[in-house]
DNA sequence: TCAATACTTAAGTATTTGCTTGACAATCCA
DNA sequence: TGGATTGTCAAGCAAATACTTAAGTATTGA
């Protein structure tokens, strides 16, 4: 378990793409196959292929073949990992904005 | 303001660099020049000023010129973005999420 | 005034990314 | 069996990314 080296590179750049995205937010509804996945969307089935390669390397996908048919599934893991990430800075940055005061409040 | 449009797009893609995560870290401690930034990294100013368009664009860095010194801070507000996008996705991802708990102990 | 400071801008380059097409399994079932 | 389904693999390409260096501009302060 603690092995997995989770990457928080991997998993913001991972998120960082609107069609990742999208398949995560269809992956929310539970386990969906590779050509279902890519239906909806408007490129090759292979590109589809290589943005869940980029999914499950980063940790926030996970599939499983069975068959002909590739189902593919959420992983908490990864998402943890950028939530995790996120909430450990948000107190920090809220200190950095209590000092900066009404610095920048010049901004309307 | 309201008419600032936040691209989760650009907020995620800067996360995925670790120079801008580092220097996100480093603004955490409080306002700091371009040049104190770039001072502990082993890249040139000017990369660095191109890292602090990125943050900045993405929403996640604010900047203010006086004098011959650009001032950079924290901008809570692309971090919101990223957070409430990761938080509204929680619940329909909660029972993928069930194991969140084992991971946050054993992280570091 | 003039040199040092603190960026800024532009141009160039190597690598990575997101996609394509096309050929190739592997599996299912009529 | 054999054709349709489902995915895999590899090569290639255009655009984006993460830098570099070099030459500016604007400010400060002795």
């Amino acid at each position: 378990m603690a092995s997995r080296k989770f990457d928080i590179d991997r998993i913001f750049q991972a998120l960082g793409d609107p069609t990742r995205r999208a398949l995560l937010e269809k992956l929310g509804d539970g386990p969906v196959s590779v050509s279902r996945l890519a239906e909806p969307l408007a490129i090759s089935l292979a590109a589809v292929v290589q943005h869940l390669q980029v999914l499950e390397e980063s940790g926030l996908v996970k599939t499983a073949k069975s068959g002909r048919v590739r189902t593919c599934s959420i992983d908490p893991d990864g998402l943890a990992v950028a939530m995790q990430w996120l909430g450990d800075r948000r107190s920090s940055w809220a200190r950095a904005l209590d000092r900066l005061g009404d610095l920048l409040e010049e901004e309307t």
